[in-house]
DNA sequence: GGACGAAATGTTATAGTATTGCGTATCCCT
DNA sequence: AGGGATACGCAATACTATAACATTTCGTCC
């Protein structure tokens, strides 16, 4: 764990929503005052992904810090069209389906994508304002 | 349904596997001799996809037809790293605890997207043999 | 300490994926 | 025919990711 490495988790932990390799880019720019540039982020991105302590979402381009990366977890993640927050959770039930049906294929498994796109509970309440994710100074809007 | 959404459709069916937009623009640029740009081949493809013919696979940024488009069906798909086949098939139990789990978030789901990646059977046999048909049921890698 | 190799990072360029904005054509309806 | 809605053509650009190669950093062995 090199310190750009701790620093790209930390602005992911930071940022409370998904997060774009750009964005990162950016922040790290900015926030030590010097260049960086995308091969740079994006290997520090696979090796947080290696180490379990991030993941990618699919289906938005963006990283997220990892809730559990102690264990070999889910990655079940409820995403909000809305406010862009993200929610991972544990449903081992989920993944023995899947195990499941790919005994049924013969298929041998190494990795598995489970995103849910929707509003979340304070978002789908009408009177609830956007929420922007501002923490990354210079976001987008 | 216009003759350019069928002929991509035409084309994702004949391809065979997850196919990227770039492809399909190349291919039907061939086949019509006529420059098509992206911008047409995308709002085919999102056309094609709000009517369920067509799924996206976040994990590969292409696209295949549906197996069942005319159930709401689950989008859940077997993707084979080694030969770029995917394989769809339904399961409406994760469907119920991907409900399930939502419901106790409180969050109100649009769109599911459930990729397995791995190796196929036939390519699993190529690669490592398996003895007297016996299968690694559940194991995540 | 100095040489060496491995791992990480820097740098430049480019590949791959997708959208915006605007203009034109087409179809349907009256 | 007029008018609106929808689809398509086209140019430019934004966004996401990787390739290829140079340089630095750091631990280890002598």
């Amino acid at each position: 764990m090199t310190a750009l490495r701790r620093r790209i988790l930390e602005l992911l932990w930071a940022s409370g929503r998904p997060t774009g390799a750009y964005e990162l880019i950016e922040a790290v720019t900015r926030r030590d005052s010097r260049p960086v540039g995308p091969p740079t982020v994006y290997r520090a991105l696979e090796f947080l992904m290696l180490q379990g302590l991030v993941s990618r979402i699919e289906s938005l381009n963006a990283y997220v810090p990892c809730v559990h990366p102690e264990r070999d977890h889910e990655c079940l993640f409820f995403i909000c069209s809305r406010c862009r927050a993200s929610v991972e959770i544990e449903d081992p039930r989920i993944g023995g389906l899947l195990a499941e049906d790919a005994a049924v294929l013969g298929f041998v498994a190494t990795r598995r994508t489970v995103e849910v796109e929707g509003m979340c509970a304070q978002c789908a309440e009408v009177s609830c304002p956007r929420r922007d994710g501002e923490v990354l100074a210079g976001s987008k809007e």
